[in-house]
DNA sequence: CACCCTTTGAAGGAA
DNA sequence: TTCCTTCAAAGGGTG
């Protein structure tokens, strides 16, 4: 159990050097490897500060409100608001992405520019005590997936101090959940019950199940105070008194959680916030998972299935038919929390290149890490699962335009074809210690991921095929790029069933990457990488872009 | 403006 | 059971 307790906020950001637990050998590799990157990560500290002034702030915010003006502007609100304090935290040093546990919250200053009634001084750090997302929920064992740990075994594999610096990257999922910030009994409209939705049972929903991705419907929770309420109390008072086990809404999205929008509208600065969008709450933020198909279009409606469909929906309804999103896996969230620090340690803004590295680094966690996003992922899909019964991940298919996937059929085995035919661009290889995902040594030749994460969580999937077999499925470009591949690994030598897909690795795509950027390498890594390096050496520095079709 | 690219993982359907 | 496909986020690039 993670220290429910969690004595208070007594240890919390006391302990730097909060040690987790090396079980096994790995981790005497993997602690090398976190010094390795936490030296490099030293190297970016004084860009990261200025950029965590200057850029992160101005720039993020003349960003984020071009792309989807209104509607998805609460998740861009939400992320950068995520991000603003976890910068404003860290003070824009990146730390290494150890995430000591979910007991405790640090808020950060509540005065910055993006709240705009903040109370707490400046310099004032809140700590606040949180309880584990896994802790078990009363009532609720029937949700449980039985192939979760208990929590009391993950919770000793994983450490329960915050470091005082360092807010936790998952605090986005984190901070609207209420309760959290109530180390005391919290009053009774705090403790809304829930009727499980497969059992039927009224149970207690465990703070952490309020995730803020999924806004619970008024039937589904009665009312729900604030996530913040306790930092503001004009607009803490729950927005619903649907009294337990009321009517579900068909489509609880649509009842979107007040509290989440006041949270947003009245936290972010004045442009982060549009007016209302027909059809929404008066904030026209709607909840994350939830996309209007003002933004989505829905073509026909069907994309809920029929449990979730209203027994009366007008025809109009339909129309308004949010689009309920999938739910995050593990990896979306580290990506989502970890995108910020990527880009801001490189230049390059591609996120298709950021998602390289993110990759290279997912795959460079340790399991005890990564647990924590299966983890994290595993609650968000639980309570997915209960705010939307009837979802299926089957009924978005088709609302997002048709990805070309050319999966040649004449394409064989061997050509490892690959489902993209183009590849993007090539970037050649400065003499920085770049971390190329395309020459991801690691994550091809050690794939340090695959089963540790699904030892490491039992709500981790085991592994993949393509985790396994294909560690980055970068590795296995059309034929046709082969020609531009300044480098290549030979394949990895395994049994896996893709063994026979050659391992090809792109010259070093980010001229721009910090050395911080690189995941910690192992031993075997930097041996990789040495070699790797030099054959690069006398490769000109430009950019070749898109070549082959 | 819509889609592509890129990553991993989850889910569901097809074989 | 295995394989395949789609989507989830994100934002620059492309046609």
């Amino acid at each position: 159990m993670p220290q429910l307790n969690g004595g208070g906020g007594d240890d919390l950001g006391a302990n730097d050097e909060m040690i987790s637990f090396k079980d096994e050998g790995e981790q005497e590799e993997k602690i090398s490897e976190n010094v390795s990157a936490e030296r490099d990560l030293d190297d970016v500290k004084s860009s990261l500060v200025n950029e965590s002034e200057s850029s992160s702030d101005s720039e993020q915010a003349e960003r984020r409100p071009q792309t989807r003006p209104d509607l998805e502007s609460y998740e861009k609100a939400r992320d950068y608001f995520s991000e603003a304090l976890r910068r404003q935290q860290d003070g824009g040093f990146f730390k290494s992405p150890h995430y000591p546990g979910y007991p405790f919250l640090m808020i950060p200053d509540l005065t910055n520019p993006y709240l705009s009634n903040g109370s707490l001084s400046p310099s004032a750090r809140t700590y606040l005590q949180m309880k584990w997302p896994l802790l078990d929920v009363p009532g609720s064992a029937g949700l449980k997936d039985s192939r979760s740990p208990t929590p009391g075994h993950l919770s000793n594999k994983v450490p329960v101090v915050q470091h005082a610096h360092h807010v936790h990257p998952l605090t986005p999922l984190i901070t609207y959940s209420n309760e959290h910030f109530s180390p005391g009994t919290p009053p009774s409209h705090l403790s809304p019950e829930i009727l499980d939705p497969k059992t039927g049972i009224p149970r207690t929903p465990h703070p952490s199940e309020l995730s803020p991705y999924y806004p619970l419907s008024p039937g589904a929770v009665g009312s729900i105070a604030h996530p913040l309420g306790w930092l503001m109390p004009q607009q803490g008072q729950h927005m619903y008194s649907i009294p337990p086990g009321g009517f579900r809404h068909p489509y609880p999205a649509l009842a979107m959680n007040a509290s989440m929008s006041s949270l947003v509208s009245s936290r972010f600065s004045p442009h982060m916030v549009t007016p209302p969008p027909h059809g929404l709450h008066q904030t026209g933020i709607p909840h994350p998972a939830i996309v209007s198909p003002a933004i989505k279009q829905e073509p026909s409606g069907d994309n809920i299935s029929p449990s979730m469909k209203s027994p009366v929906p007008p025809k109009k309804e339909e129309d308004k038919r949010p689009h309920i999103k999938k739910p995050l896996n593990a990896f979306m969230l580290y990506m989502k929390e970890m995108r910020a620090k990527v880009v801001a340690e490189c230049t390059l803004k591609e996120s298709a290149a950021i998602n390289q590295i993110l990759g290279r680094r997912w795959h460079s966690l340790s399991r005890e890490e990564q647990a924590k996003y299966y983890e994290l992922a595993r609650k968000e899909r639980q309570l997915h699962s209960q705010l939307y019964p009837g979802w299926s991940a089957r009924d978005n298919y088709g609302k997002r335009k048709k990805r070309k996937r050319d999966n040649k059929p004449d394409s064989k085995p061997e050509d490892f074809s690959i489902r993209s035919k183009k590849q993007c661009v090539q970037y050649l290889p400065s003499e920085k210690m770049c971390d190329s995902p395309a020459s991801s040594h690691g994550s091809m030749l050690d794939s340090p991921a695959t089963p540790s994460a699904a030892l490491a969580s039992p709500a981790a999937p085991a592994a993949t095929h393509s985790e396994q077999a294909q560690p980055l499925s970068l590795t296995t470009k059309p034929e046709g790029r082969m020609h531009h591949h300044h480098f290549s690994l030979a394949g990895k030598a395994s049994g896996s069933t893709q063994s026979t897909t050659p391992i090809l690795t792109r010259p070093i795509p980010f001229t721009s990457l910090h050395p911080s950027m690189l995941s910690p390498p192992s031993p075997f890594h930097q041996a990789a990488l040495h070699s790797h390096h030099a054959l690069f050496q006398s490769q000109p520095l430009s950019l070749v872009t898109k070549p082959t079709e």
